[in-house]
RNA sequence: CGGAGCGUAGCGCAGCCUGGUAGCGCACCUGCUUCGGGAGCAGGGGGUCGGAGGUUCAAAUCCUCUCGCUCCGACCA
């Protein structure tokens, strides 16, 4: 008879289940400015923790941080034409430095017009390439390995918090290298990089590849992604890695002298993920009461939540509650009494919609028999009935660590059934692949009926064809996500042209 | 920016058709009783009904405009 903690199911309706969750689960709000969220500090914590975990995944890879200017100047954005073309629908402008009071009324000082526009800028390949250029005058300045965590801005339609805000923040990594072959492994190795955070830190298992042409960031030769997989069935591509090839050197004069005195373009790449991937923890984590969040990202691991009665024997669970707490932080671990004037109640079912990966719950007789009574979140029901553990409290102690540690896998390893379970290989045309999503037309509102990727071989085609290609399945719905890395010989033929296939693709609805 | 729907207390909603000056559940505050678990009873606080105009003796309710949100489409990390 026990009650759900969401006014919503992921089945009932996914999308708003997914809003219920990102507010109940104190992460974010909407904000009074279009499009821009507020990061609440539970979200934050979160987000924190990404950063840190990333950050020095980033630093034992080889690359330094930097800051460059939020502004950039409108003909920076200008000089690559791809660059220009892919992100012009999308920028916001600052054409103004002063406003001026007329009648009372704030408005634009007609007078202080910028004479050349500044760009917000919606990612900074072009004002870092500016620097790479004075940067670089030798092949002993090469590669040349920088990074910046930073906010950014893109003029979205349409805007769901933390999946796509016109606002978000996130990392962007820029590189500059002698030769193809060293930005070439560069982009590998930051894809993989991606792949082993997003599987080992948010314990989201993701298929890593390369997407097609015409997916490709704008003046990019090549883009890579990891793309994962929602408890919708849907994708969302969680990282992107990107080489670059020589456009925007070319674009802005980033060359080098050779050891044989010859003057050379760099070969760039840039790769960023950002606060997107909190979307994609919550949908690939969350369940029907909230947020589930693995250990390694949960700003609070071990939450002990004290059952006080308004009596004097209260300060002794406190007591108790505050020791356990400090024992726990000793062994690293970041744990949290939770001791505020709130019914006992309240505050559980508020920790379990944060998804505090452990939830204890001490009362006077856990203080007696030296106890402690405890919830995994990962794990909190057993069918509808709400579970808890009795253990004592040193051994609690004691196997805290390995306890948060089996949290993480017993995640990962959860949703990785569910990415390998619902890849759908063995179609041989275009006709299945449509049947297969086809019924599932009317379901976008409601939760409706799990489909999952299909893996089909395909000739790589280009041009035209793959314009023809992409709206077909545009029609569908549907979209390439990326053609996976490590994969073997294509056998068969490609489902779209017939043609003997070069490789296997996945085709999937996305986010 | 197009199509659809919705804005009434922190959240979820009723009231609108048939205008009469705002209500329910949860949450919140106080008290008492409970309490190894999402408690009961009693009392209480909180809303210029998204905003601006208009019609009217009177507007949450009718009309016009506007802003915002959600879903769908186009665009996208």
């Amino acid at each position: 008879m026990s009650k759900r903690a969401l006014s919503t199911s992921r089945e009932e309706n996914f999308p708003e289940w997914y809003q219920v969750v990102v507010r109940d689960g104190d992460m974010a709000e909407t904000s009074p400015v279009r499009g821009c969220m507020i990061i609440k500090p539970w979200g934050w914590g979160v987000w924190e923790r990404i950063q840190a975990e990333l950050d020095q995944r980033i630093k034992d890879t080889g690359h330094e941080n930097c800051y460059f200017p939020l502004f950039i100047p409108m003909s920076f954005i200008a000089k690559e034409a791809e660059h220009v073309e892919g992100f012009a629908k999308e920028m916001a402008v600052v054409t103004h430095h002063r406003l001026k009071n007329e009648g009372g009324k704030l408005v634009l000082d007609p007078e202080a017009r910028l004479e050349e526009p500044l760009i917000v800028r919606p990612t900074s390949e072009t004002i870092i390439g500016d620097a790479f250029q004075r940067w670089v005058k030798s092949y002993r300045d090469l590669p040349l390995l920088i990074n910046q965590w930073a906010n950014v801005v893109r003029w979205e339609m349409r805007t769901r918090l933390f999946l796509r805000t016109a606002e978000f923040l996130w990392q962007e990594g820029h590189t500059a290298h002698a030769d193809r072959a060293d930005a070439m492994a560069e982009t590998m190795r930051m894809l993989e990089v991606y792949r082993e955070f997003a599987e080992s830190v948010l314990a989201m298992p993701v298929i890593a590849g390369e997407k097609p042409a015409n997916e490709r960031f704008p003046g990019a030769d090549n883009t890579f992604s990891i793309e994962a997989m929602m408890q919708d069935g849907k994708a969302l591509q969680a990282g992107t890695s990107h080489y670059l090839g020589t456009h925007f050197a070319e674009a802005q004069n980033i060359q080098f002298q050779s050891a044989e005195g010859k003057l050379e373009h760099c070969h760039t790449t840039s790769w960023g993920v950002s606060t997107r991937l909190i979307g994609g923890v919550i949908m690939t984590h969350g369940d029907d009461d909230g947020l589930r969040l693995p250990p390694k990202i949960a700003p609070r691991q071990i939450v002990i939540v004290p059952m006080l009665r308004d009596k004097p024997e209260d300060a002794a669970v406190i007591d108790y509650c505050t020791a356990l707490e400090k024992e726990l932080k000793a062994k690293g671990i970041r744990a949290l009494v939770d001791a505020k004037p709130v019914k006992s109640a309240e505050k559980r079912w508020s920790w379990v919609r944060r998804g505090a990966p452990v939830i204890l719950e001490i009362g006077g007789r856990d203080v007696s028999g030296g106890n402690v009574t405890y919830m995994r979140r990962d794990r909190l029901r057993d069918g509808d009935k709400v579970v808890s553990h009795a253990k004592t409290r040193d051994a609690f102690v004691a196997e805290a660590a390995s306890l948060l540690d089996d949290i993480q896998a017993s995640l990962f390893q959860e949703a990785k059934v569910r990415l390998e379970g619902n890849i759908v290989a063995g179609m041989k045309s275009f006709d299945e692949v449509s049947a297969y999503f086809g019924a599932t037309e009317t379901d976008d509102e409601a939760g409706g009926t799990f489909k999952g990727w299909v893996e089909v071989p395909w000739a790589r085609p280009e041009g035209g064809e793959l314009e023809a290609i992409a709206d077909k399945l545009k029609a569908l719905k549907l979209t390439i996500r990326n053609a996976p890395l490590g994969q073997g010989k294509a056998a068969g033929k490609c489902i779209f042209t017939g043609k003997p296939a070069k490789e296997s693709i996945l085709i999937a609805r996305a986010y």
